[in-house]
This record gives structure tokens, sequence and C-alpha cells, in this order.
DNA sequence: GATGAATGAGCATTCATTCAT
DNA sequence: CATGAATGAATGCTCATTCAT
């Protein structure tokens, strides 16, 4: 039995070192170029291997936002219990966002990846159900999170806005960077700009 | 005369036919599964062809990215001399987005190609700059029309606010399809509501 | 009459243009990258055009050797009218020789060209006859002119030898430069000394 | 330790049956239409299982020189032990040339590839380097070998002479065949006369 | 378990050549 | 005469995946 236990230890932490390889791969060099190859050469296994750990090499890739959704699960809760008052919520809840881009950037890497069309089709249903079953889970805690903030839309509504606009203004900051004009540094601040747009609201704030 | 004319006239529209092949590929299958033999197919043309009007694969993706951006140019263009109030010019500039989600899909699928690593190595500067520089022209333009709407951000700052929240929101949506719950059409749905959010303001709605 | 006259002259001109584009890209870019596109573009006709001037590439690239071969005769034959006596023919002849991998350098390419498996095939008999019936004149007029030159051996040996040794040592200087040691002017040099130890067998081996 | 031993031998033997199959292509075929499709079938691999024992198609063809620098210093060194007098040394190098032209024509062959304007562009420098280094050595072998052959020239020379009359020679023959006039056997005969005409040059002059 | 070896299917791109105008 | 347009057939090379050992 202590031979079996210590196997799936062993196996787990093998998967662990081929999605921190994928991980490394997938910011390094972008969806079209991450290779197998090249996630082997890091995890100094052999390609062949990888093939024991994961059924292809998608799921390598889908497998590292479950990583990521157990983060987020972590981090809402923690959110919910704190009990704090709108302001404040919103502010912890957009600086949890910042939390997850600096170590987890990969998530929103991912979520971008699902949005293309076809990439979900060599995945089996059970492994995209789950998927679907747990980031559901995550923003169900998010809206509910925020269904106190505001009178003027349902949490689901906002929780939609925040993280829309966190993961819109990751990408135009990237593409600005790689473009060659503006730095990622850059992407920090107008984020934090941008918050008070959200916080502070546009017109209402106009008129009185 | 009216040879070279009808020519050049031809060969136009053989460009855009390649553009239209290459627009429907892409919005189909992705980045990752646009091929050239299967533009070729698509607007009937050998894929040698296809390197007769294009240098090559990336300067055919990269060319739909010009007509996006003259799209956008002349609604931009439009709105400013519409002379909007705020409430009405932020509906409307909020409408010209969804018009160019619905007519020119790509834009926004292209928008997160340019944030990819490494997507822009095989581009010359030139081209590089152009897009940096025309795509910079329009933000500005939107930033200017924003700049009036509200006193709690600059323009810039609203502009980088509502692009990257629809643009977020359609890859939410997307990923959601995708995913298997949630349909397209629910997409307009929300972006509207989250219209009325950013509109009326969070928290200061709250307060008083 | 005349204006037949003319047509020919002019498609004269319009080969020869041709044949001037070709011989200068084989120079540059070799026989492995010389393509129809570029001998097109730097006589400035349309690829098309180059096919109604010759059946196919290859014509084009043997067509050069035609225009050597004339050279090579008018010189021979200036040659064999000097009455040279052994040792300064020797030399006259191995000038002749510098002279045409100055002016003509295209003909030690081709007559590399020559020697390659398959490179023939798509000439017709003709033509392949043409060039070796003519070729084959040079060459023994190159033999007569030696033949008084030395008992050591007969002429068409001497021509073999000399051309042979002249052509191994471009080839020889060639990949020098190539490899990066070594530099073009070294071969004049080298063939002269080479020219030497030829001299000093023919000519010492005769007087006695 | 078996195993990895004998995979070793394996692998080895794998690398030279490519090399082999290249060998034969590019003798029959010519590099123009040596490809990677030929030299696959030949020695019953797929094209894609070459590229996992070569990086890319010129490492093939190059490592095919390499072969053949050791021929030739194995040669030379013999030669160099024989302690040949002028005359019976000079028969022996030449007949070492023909050996290497019956058992190595490749070598023949790549000679003239190097010489080929831009054909060395995809190698590294640092191969470019061990080729002109290794084969540098075995020219200076040879040179030191002749070195005491005449005080006509020196040994460089001597050696230059000699390898560019045989390479000459072989190229002409060849050309020849090719235009349908002589045979490959010929060549031996015309050789073997050229290296009397040489001999009575180099030696004659050393005696008296 | 792990991997060296092997590959089918595919990829973007090139090129000599043809043909309607 | 000249050419813009078009293409079939290759070409070298990549990549995720399989399998015997």
């Amino acid at each position: 039995m202590g031979v079996s236990e210590r196997r799936e230890r062993e196996r787990q932490a093998r998967r662990e070192a081929v999605l921190a390889a994928a991980r490394s791969v997938l910011l390094e060099r972008g969806m079209r170029n991450t290779t197998t190859k090249e996630i082997a050469e890091r995890c100094e296994l052999s390609e062949a291997t990888l093939f024991f750990y994961f059924k292809n090499k998608d799921e390598i890739l889908l497998s590292l936002i479950f990583e990521s959704i157990d983060f987020w699960k972590e981090g809402l809760e923690k959110l919910a219990k704190a009990g704090l008052d709108a302001g404040p919520l919103l502010d912890a809840v957009w600086q949890f966002h910042e939390k997850v881009y600096v170590e987890h950037p990969t998530y929103f890497v991912i979520s971008v990846y699902f949005a293309q069309p076809q990439m979900l089709e060599s995945i089996s249903d059970e492994v995209k159900d789950e998927i679907a079953l747990r980031s559901g889970e995550n923003f169900r805690r998010l809206a509910n999170l925020l269904e106190q903030v505001s009178t003027v839309a349902p949490g689901r509504i906002l929780a939609d806005t925040i993280w829309s606009a966190f993961l819109g203004l990751t990408i135009s900051n990237t593409s600005r960077v790689n473009l060659g004009y503006g730095k990622a540094e850059a992407g920090t601040k107008t984020r934090a700009q941008v918050l008070e747009v959200l916080k502070s609201g546009l017109i209402a704030e106009k008129s009185p």
C-alpha cells in the first residue's frame, strides 16, 4: 500500500513538472509556438513520456486551467469571508485580479485560448464539463460577492464587467508592448485608473 | 487605358476575394488552424496564386486588420461629427463596437492575435509601425471623443475602459459558447447591461 | 523585307539582353539559385516573355555557352595565326584562358554545369549535338596548336592538361574564397606558378 | 550497458545508411535534383526520420565531405610513411586520386559544390571553419609530401597542380560523357597520359 | 515507467511554365 | 509582341503522436 501511495505521489509530482514546463513555454512562445518538444525539454523528460501522463497536447494545456481555477477559488473564498464594504471590496477584488495576473498569467492566456474555435474539439466532454462546472462556480462566487456592491445591476453583470475589463486591459497592454509602444508596467497604472472609473462611475459622477 | 483600369479593378477584387476567404477561415478555424490551403480553396484559387497577391500568409492575415482599421476610422469620424451629449454618445460608441463585432468580428480575433508572443516576428518593422500608427490614431480619435464625457478620468482611460471591457466580454462570451453553456445571443444582452453599469456608475449610484 | 530584317535584328537584341541578364544572375547566384524570375527582372521583361525567346530555362542557360564557344574560336584562330614558338605559345594560351576567365567567367561555370547528371535531359539532341560539335572543334583547334609544343604527348593530351588544370584551379580557388580563406586575387598568382610547372615539363622535354 | 551500446551502434548504422543513400542520389541526380524525398526512399526511411538524424538537408550533404576528408587523411598519411622517391611518389599520389575518384566520387562532386556561390550560406561558421581546417590539413599533407619531388616549385604549388588537374579532368570527362561523345573509361586513360606530362616536367627538372 | 526511434499528415512557400488577352 | 494572372508539382521541414523495447 505504501508503495502505491508513493507511486501516486510521484506520478502527481511528474504531472506537475510537466505542467510547470508547459506553463513556461506557453508564456514565452504563445499557443501557436508551444510544442511538445519544448515542453519535454524543459521538464527533462522525453516527448513520449508526456503522453504517458496526458492524453494529448491540448490536455496538457487545458490542465493548466485547473490549477488556476483552484487558485481563484481560494482567493474568492477568502474575500467572501473578509466581509468588506463596497469600496474596499472592489479594491480587493481588483487587486486579486492583479495577483492572479502576476502569479498565474497563464490563466489569462488560456482564457483567450478557450475563445478560439475548434480548440476544445480534441477534449473529452467530461473534461469540458468539469471546466465549465468549476469555472462557473468561481464565476458565481464572484457574482455573489458583488451582489451587495451595487443596485444598478445584478452581481453576475458586475462580475462580467470586472473580469472582462481586466482581461481586455491585459490583452490591450500586451498588444501595445508587442507593437513596440507602451511598456508592460504602464498596464498596471492604466488598470488602476480604469478601476477608479468603474468605481466612481462615469456619468453619474458628472452631473450632480 | 480602359484595359489597365479594368485590370487594376480586377486585381483589387481578387485581393478582396482572398481577404474574404481568409476572414471566413479565420473565424471558423481560429488562427491555429487557418491554413493557406483552406484560404485558397474558399476563394477558388490555387495556393500559389495567393502568393502572387500577398507576400506571405501573415501578410494576408495582417491585411485584414487594415480593413478593420479603416472601418473604425470612418465610424469614429462620423461619431465625432454627430456632436452627441455624454449619455447618447456612450450609447453610440458602444453600439458602434457592436457593429464592428457583427460586421468585422475578425478585428477582435486579430486584436487578440497581436497579444500573442512572437506573433509579430515575421513582420517587417515598417508594417508593424504602420499598424501601431494607424490603430493609435483610432485610439486617439476615441479618446478625444470621450474626453468631454466625464471629469473622472481622461479620455484615453475611458477609451481603454470601453474598448477593453467590450473586447473582454466578447472573449468571455465566446468561451462560454465553446464550453457548451451560454449562447452567442446572450452576449449581446450581457454587453448591454454592462454598458448600463459603465454609464450609471457603480458605487456613486449606490451611496447617495 | 526591311521590316522583317529589323524584326530579326530586334529579336536578336532581345535574346542577347536575356542572355546578359542570365549571365549576371548565374554568376551571382550559382546554378542552384538562378531563377527565371530574377533573369526576367534583370532584363526588365516579364517571365512569360522569356519563354517567347527561349524554349525553357535550361535553353537560356545553355545558350550562354554558344557565346563563349564563339569567343574561344576567335581567340584560338588568332593564336594559330600568330605562329609562336613553344614557350611563348604556352604563355599565350594560358593568358587566353585567363582572358576568358575574366571576360566570360560563365564559360567555366557552365562547363561544370555540363558535368552534372541529368542536366542535359531537357535539351533536344540537336542542341546537344551542336554543343558537342562546336566545343569539339575548339578542342581540336587547341590540340593542333599544341601539337608542335612537345614530343612528350600528343596535342590533345596537352590540351586536356592545360584546360583541365586551369578549370580545376578556378574551382579550387573559388572554394577557398567561399570557405573564407584565400582571396580571389591569390588565384591568379597560383595559376601563374602552375603554368611555370607545366611549362618546365613540356618545353624542357622538347629541346635536348 | 549492452543495450545503450547496441543503440549507439544502430544509430551510427542508420546515419551511415542515410549517408549512403544521399551519396547515391547525389551521384545519380546531381546537386540540383537531390531531394530529401529520394534520399528517404533509398534508405527506406520516412523523410521525417532523416531530420531525426540530421539537422537539415545541407547537413546530410556536408557530412559526406567529412567522410571523404577522413579517407584522404588516411591515404596521405600512408603515402607519407612509404618514403617513396619522386617518380614512384607521383605515381602513387595520382593513383590515390584515382582511388578516391572510384571509391568516393562524391568528394569531387562536393568539391565543385563548394565553388558555387551562396552554397555555404545555410551552414554555420563553425562547420565551415571545420571544413576549411580539415581540408586545409589534407592540402598541407599533400604539399609536404610533394615538397621533395621538384625544385621547380614549392610543394603547395605542386599540390594545387596535381589536385586541380585531376579535378578538371574528371569534370571534362564527365561533360563529354554527358554530351554523348567519349566514354567514362576513356577518362582513366587520358588521366594516365596527363600524369606522364606532369611527371616529365616535374621530375626532369630535378635531376640535371 | 521511460524513451529512442519512427512516421503520416501537413505546412508555407517556390518555381518553371502556360495562356488568354 | 508582351504580359498579368494562374497553377501543378514539388520542396525542405515540423509536429503531435505511436510503439517496441
